[in-house]
RNA sequence: CCGCCCUUAGCUCAGACUGGUAGAGCAGCCGACUGUAGAUCGGCUUGCCCCCCGUUCAAAUCGGGGAGGGCGGACCA
């Protein structure tokens, strides 16, 4: 696999390509980081940006993970003294999954951007900025029903982030897009470059199929399950025999979400995925690559029951380590 | 500062005028049917009716006070 393909496989885009193929041409001492409001809970989406980190490391780039403490705060999230533990946890949740510490700097937000330099820069960055572009920025990402000028301010700091931790590619998911082309279209008001960004794709709502998967409302899957947990989880997902579902009643587009998991945590874990089948449904099946997998279920040779039970094995399986050092910590505390 | 509107189930809201301690849809949960889920049937659960004080035999409903949220205030007129 050379760099390029490393860097961006399973993500949904590079913005802009031309601008990936020259960070790949050399990739080594490359700076990349992606920001997270602390949640206390690490669950698959979270997942799938810090994999894409893993990518970046094994591919030469210095990462670094912004625990975006104040951002949270600006979103209504708590108390700074609230945030900051659930920040402690999220950095702790970060490295039972398997962030090497040695080579993942962790950032709080609030150690740089207080600083008086920043502060001014983001005030200019307020004067490029109309209302209504930071408020379609936020749209994915504002908690709470109405707008707070707190949270006009939230995406222009995430622009200023990727100038203050001196980042040569920012990386998020899709919800991020817009955060990212403000970023884009703004920073160069106030003397900086472009940032490079990539982002990975949204995995759909476990139980429709529709939107995303989110930490605070419907199922999540997350290194706190337990194993029995994540079986009912999968077992209860939305799975139509189908890679391209019909759209609902409401003419939303849907997803499935158990393939979109073997795609996207699965097959870039597994080499080789075995699904128990019994035998009178025709016995196992193996598949060394997820477009096969895909492709029996659309035509009917995988039946998506079997699917999901080896779907439930392989994610407890991936999750158990952390949840492991998870455990240990806590016992130990 | 001033004016208008809103606050009832997890969500959207009805009920308020004509007081008698609450309803619908959706969601959720359970069951049937599917070798998964969904869809479709069948069943079930849910409430400090924003808070306080008052009137009353009786207040979601009437009166007063307060809180939270939304919208508005110039000019054109």
């Amino acid at each position: 696999m050379d760099a390029y393909e490393r860097i961006t496989r399973n993500a949904t885009e590079v913005v802009t390509e031309s601008e990936g193929r020259e960070l790949a041409e050399d990739p080594e001492g490359k700076r990349a980081y992606v920001g997270y409001e602390p949640s206390g809970v690490l669950h698959i989406g979270h997942m799938l940006t810090a994999t894409k980190l893993i990518d970046l490391q094994e591919a030469g780039f210095e990462v670094t993970v912004l625990l975006a403490d104040v951002h949270a705060y600006l979103n209504d999230k708590g108390t700074f003294e609230e945030i900051r533990e659930t920040a402690e946890r999220m950095k702790a949740q970060f490295l039972a999954y398997g962030l090497d510490e040695e080579r993942t700097e962790f950032v709080y937000g609030s150690e740089f951007q207080f600083d008086r330099e920043y502060v001014l820069d983001l005030h200019a960055l307020e004067l490029e900025t109309t209302l209504s572009r930071a408020e379609r920025a936020m749209a994915e990402i504002k908690s709470g029903d109405s707008v707070r000028v707190s949270q006009a301010v939230y995406p222009l700091m995430q622009a200023l982030d990727i100038v203050y931790l001196d980042v040569d590619l920012a990386v998020g998911g899709m919800e991020q897009r817009k955060v990212h082309m403000l970023a884009r279209d703004t920073l160069p008001g106030i003397g900086e470059a472009s940032p490079t960004c990539l982002h990975t794709p949204l995995i759909a709502d476990l139980d429709t199929g529709v939107g995303k998967m989110s930490a605070s409302e419907g199922v999540s899957i997350s290194m706190e399950d337990s194993t029995a947990d994540i079986e009912r989880k999968v077992n209860d997902a939305f799975c139509p025999p189908t890679r391209d579902p019909d759209p609902d009643d409401e003419g939303r587009e849907r997803e499935n979400p158990v393939l979109q998991i073997f795609e996207y945590h699965v097959f870039p874990r597994y080499d080789t995925v075995v699904v128990e089948r019994p035998d009178e449904y025709g016995g196992d099946l193996t598949y060394t690559d997820y477009e096969s997998l895909a492709a029996d279920l659309d035509a009917g040779a995988l039946h998506p029951a079997d699917a999901k039970g080896a779907l439930a094995t392989y994610l407890d399986e991936l999750i158990a380590p952390g949840r492991a050092k998870l455990r240990d910590a806590i016992s130990d505390a």
